[in-house]
DNA sequence: GCAACACTTATCCATATGGCTAAGTTTTTA
DNA sequence: TAAAAACTTAGCCATATGGATAAGTGTTGC
């Protein structure tokens, strides 16, 4: 339970990080493309990048004096997995909770109907 | 891309908070069954039950001195599914990266079939 | 009715986070 | 070879975060 989803997550718990990953999306881009669409020192900018490479999510290698970054498959599905693997679990509490709820109702018409 | 994905993703970079949403995917319980396997005081992990309530994760309502705590279908949903758009975007361009690969290295042998 | 229970509120503290500016360094390009 | 480009490093600052303790409030059980 104590994995990279720390990093993972509170890498995506934020909203310039997310925008460099759905633009990596479309594929590779050097630092400054990254930058550009975001009002914020250069500095400050990587930062996001620092913490994003650091949860494994973007790897990047320079080019002359350019950096390239690009994305990283696997820390994604990770995410994803614990998320559909969570939801899975309480959606099917939820099943077994209506079904009981059913039971319950039923029980309920049929005492309703001996009484009444 | 400025919803609750924040508040979302933030509530989840923590293995306190992700322990406490895995316990209640077995259904709902009181603070003080929640609180017992952490080894940290109350008022600390009232914090946590803050922060994912404060993100929509759960819900509680005050039953006598007790107050129980249950899940909340929606966020977890929401989250998982950003990561899943993200994903099909990216194993997209993957898989147009991999027919650029693939077209170039036809070109590549008929060029070597002709030269040879 | 008074003690134990189950929180709740109020502070406090150390470290992390997200922003900044200023001053490097390494590669191009003119 | 000198200047511009594209980062990179270093340091500063305000606020957020994750922990603590101490004391308070409303409920329940004896």
């Amino acid at each position: 339970m104590d994995n990279n989803l720390d990093g993972f997550f509170s890498a995506l718990a934020d909203p310039t990080r997310r925008a460099v990953i759905a633009r990596l999306t479309t594929g590779p881009a050097p630092v400054s493309e990254l930058h550009a669409p975001h009002d914020m020192a250069l500095p400050s900018f990587l930062k996001h990048l620092g913490k994003l490479e650091a949860a494994g999510m973007i790897r990047s290698e320079k080019v002359g004096r350019v950096r390239m970054v690009h994305i990283e498959a696997r820390p994604v599905a990770e995410a994803e997995d614990w998320l559909k693997h969570q939801r899975r679990l309480w959606e099917g509490r939820l099943d077994r909770l209506s079904a009981f709820a059913g039971h319950l109702e039923a029980e309920h018409l049929e005492k309703e109907s001996k009484d009444g």
